[in-house]
DNA sequence: AAGTTTCACAACCGCCGTGGC
DNA sequence: CGCCACGGCGGTTGTGAAACT
């Protein structure tokens, strides 16, 4: 650990014996309820911020880097975990496509979520795909992918939800997603949202084509209620999207630049990622679309 | 039923920027 | 100006649970 290596190699600097004993035996792994507490008193009194005091004072044999990034990833009471919904999807693909793997700068797009759940997403489910593709997420391929397949299918999806500001979960249980047995996550307590309510887990609901349609669209469409893609031209969509539900108001319909009129102003770096230039109207007249919806097809697990 | 593989996500690692001294 | 502590960030790993064989 790097607090280890930085203590440990500079002998005259100013660290107290207290702090080096407690480096020495630092604690590492999943955080216990206790651990948790702990960490939660001390804030709610103290705030956060100064992350190493934080852990001395508290009590927590544990890094003050440790201690932040449970605060932040687990403990913080707005912090929202589990069931990106189609609109977050959306979000997130919009955003990585200005940012890159800025995930910071990403989640605070995404109220509540963090970087580290961003970057899981991505890296699970839209890595794994451009995997599948046998490309890399910045190929064209992958683009094409993006830009004539998920992307057209989750606007079918955000258009088909009835209510397409509300979380899709995949299941629900009342359980947490936290899988450490002596860990906390069950109720550390009535601060943190996930103890008050229902906490959505992502059981891998498997369709034939081996991934959750729920987040991977794109492979929705090789389950057999919709084999062929083609079915959802980009027009019938352009009087449903309702930007406000992504960005929280600012219907924000620019028509001019995508040519289209499917997508929102903030849309564009999207779209220019992607390729841009063409229309949703006419993109399934493409053959090589076709041969690479064939291939998103046959390329499942 | 048992063993293996896959998945999701919490947590750690290491680098870098920044501010205080 | 240089050193140091600290926080932030992106990449990576470890692990429990679910799915599969």
């Amino acid at each position: 650990m790097e607090d280890n290596a930085r203590a440990f190699g500079s002998a005259n600097q100013q660290q107290s014996d207290d702090e080096m004993m407690m480096i020495a035996d630092v604690r590492k792994g999943p955080w216990t309820s206790e651990e948790d507490s702990l960490l939660m008193n001390y804030v709610a009194i103290h705030g956060d911020g100064r992350w190493n005091s934080v852990a001395r004072c508290a009590g927590l044999k544990r890094t003050g880097k440790s201690c932040r990034l449970r605060w932040l990833n687990y403990l913080r009471p707005d912090v929202r975990r589990g069931n990106i919904s189609l609109q977050e999807q959306l979000t997130i693909l919009e955003l990585h496509s200005r940012f890159g793997n800025r995930w910071s700068k990403i989640a605070q797009h995404l109220p509540g979520r963090t970087d580290n759940e961003i970057k899981n997403y991505w890296r699970t489910r839209v890595q794994k795909q451009a995997k599948q593709l046998k490309c890399d997420v910045n190929s064209k391929q992958f683009r094409d992918a993006m830009r004539y397949v998920w992307i057209p299918r989750l606007l079918e999806r955000i258009r088909a939800t009835p209510d397409s500001s509300a979380a899709q979960p995949l299941s629900v249980s009342t359980t947490t997603t936290n899988s450490y047995t002596d860990s906390s996550s069950n109720n550390h307590n009535t601060d943190v949202a996930s103890s008050t309510s229902p906490v959505y887990h992502h059981h891998n609901h498997m369709t034939e084509s081996g991934s959750d349609p729920s987040f991977m669209p794109e492979l929705s469409g090789a389950s057999s209620d919709s084999l062929d893609p083609r079915v959802s031209p980009g027009s019938d969509l352009t009087d449903c999207y309702n930007y406000n539900n992504l960005h929280g108001g600012g219907a924000n319909m620019d028509n001019s630049q995508t040519g289209s009129g499917l997508y929102p102003d903030n849309f564009n770096d999207l779209w220019n990622w992607l390729g841009g230039g063409d229309s949703l109207d006419n993109m399934w007249n493409d053959e090589n679309i076709w041969f690479l919806q064939q291939q998103l097809l046959c390329d499942d697990i």
